[in-house]
DNA sequence: TTCTTTTATCGTACAAAAACGATAAATATT
DNA sequence: AATATTTATCGTTTTTGTACGATAAAAGAA
């Protein structure tokens, strides 16, 4: 009886939470202030700077990439990653919105 | 080895990380929509609303209150919840401070 | 072709999260 | 004083996340 009840929330709520939860380590974001700060976004060069193993490198990669705000592209032997920027906009934009649509309301509070 | 090296990353991107994982839940983010719409923030109310068990939602509650991103006071038998919203300013202020960072260096991305 | 480099995936182990029922604690109400 | 209401916490189960080593797959170099 643990089942996550993910769908009994409206959809913009499971987007926010699943665009929160890419970004619910600090791998993650470590991840991408290299790949906006490096021309080359490869691999390698991630596990480098990261205390991380590569295995575990590539599966926050993954991660990532499965909630869009990363694209790979394969490169000879490597992998070439970088920011999705399109998809990033988006989500920066809702979580403003949802910011902003709290704020708004900052008056009413009780406490 | 499965332990956590959550140690190993710098504390603006441990903050940050833990930030998000609050928000990681649909649950955490329908929580705080209702504490912005209500006057009173009871925490019965919220349980009526969400799909959740009563011991799940304060379990949420607590999470949210230990991010520090809700304050909580007693008030009687019944407990009022409300959004810590220096709190929140401070880490919207950091989300886009990197949301930034990271597209000022767009022209430099390799993909 | 053989060997090396690079990265993704598999298998595994442990940790943490998510969910619930039951219960305890605190305050109102009767 | 006894009862009811409200919420936090405990104990438990299941699922998901984190991390690693080992290995497979793919491409380049010898």
């Amino acid at each position: 009886m643990a089942t996550p009840k993910t769908e009994a929330f409206s959809r913009k709520e499971q987007d926010l939470a699943a665009f929160a939860k890419a970004l619910a380590h600090p791998a993650r974001i470590a991840i991408l202030k290299v790949l906006a700060q490096n021309n080359e976004c490869i691999c390698g060069e991630i596990v480098e700077v990261l205390p991380l193993a590569q295995s575990t490198v590539s599966q926050h990669l993954k991660e990532l990439k499965e909630a869009g705000l990363i694209d790979g592209n394969v490169d000879g032997p490597r992998s070439c990653y970088c920011i999705n920027w399109k998809a990033f906009e988006k989500f920066n934009a809702e979580f403003s919105s949802l910011f902003h649509k709290l704020k708004d309301q900052q008056a009413k509070s009780c406490c």
